[in-house]
DNA sequence: CTGAATCCTTCAGGATACTG
DNA sequence: CAGTATCCTGAAGGATTCAG
């Protein structure tokens, strides 16, 4: 390993931007999905599981714990039997509520103008030399 | 190939919740850099390689044609020579620029303390077994 | 109920070199 | 100046199974 190919890249990865620090947790697939999920009071992971759609188990308690860790969740054990454990958002995360759902809002209201760009975008993509239709048939 | 495998994965991941549709094309290291150094104008290829710090020349090419196709950059061809490529947001791309600003400002309000609860975190997940002290040498 | 462990595939992304 | 092409590695994430 460090075979002179993360030397420079290191430094960049850790000092760099705020801009790449923000996103490197919030870059999950589910983390922006489980913030959401748990900002109006505390979740139980089976209620995430079942929120969020398509999570598996694997990637759900991935995700919190990268969230515990960075301070973004709390996670409270309810010593029962069954086990229960609630998951809260900390202040910190509560702050990023208004910026996450700006995100989400954002997406549903151009949702289809991006699918249309994006196929326009293909499909121009798929005529690389055909811009002239005055010339054939 | 398709073993399978991508079934119920595939559909979820083109119809699933919006949540993780706008992280999608949001969700590239570098495209929240990109979308906010454009912000205040159109800019060139080399201005963007010299503003983001540490981003290739290949990554920028991707993330560019990426932000394009989904409708948040429009790319403009200056036939000259030297050639000059300028981008610059779309309407809709500016309409994201206040979460995301809203992003990278929280990123800088609570970088230390994110670093801290992760310091934290792992600290106490280095001492499984040890939290009473009163017991022992 | 709430995970942890293992295996495996895909892909983002870095390094490097070449081009109109 | 503004890319494109190729190679390669690590990390993300899905499926599945085992456990307290």
């Amino acid at each position: 390993m460090s075979r002179s190919h993360t030397r420079v890249t290191d430094a960049v990865r850790e000092e760099a931007c705020p801009v790449t620090e923000v996103l490197d947790r919030v870059a999950g697939k589910w983390s922006v999905g489980i913030l959401i999920a748990a900002a109006h009071g505390p979740v139980r992971f089976t209620e995430l599981e079942r929120a969020i759609n398509g999570i598996s188990r694997r990637m759900l308690t991935l995700t919190l714990r990268r969230l515990e860790r960075d301070g973004l969740l709390v996670r409270t054990v309810h010593p029962t039997v069954p086990p229960k454990v609630e998951y809260s958002l900390t202040p910190m995360a509560r702050e990023l509520h208004a910026s996450l759902t700006g995100l989400v809002d954002w997406a549903e209201r151009h949702r289809s103008a991006i699918a249309a760009a994006r196929a326009a975008y293909d499909t121009a993509a798929e005529r690389p030399t055909a811009p002239d239709p005055t010339s054939a048939r």
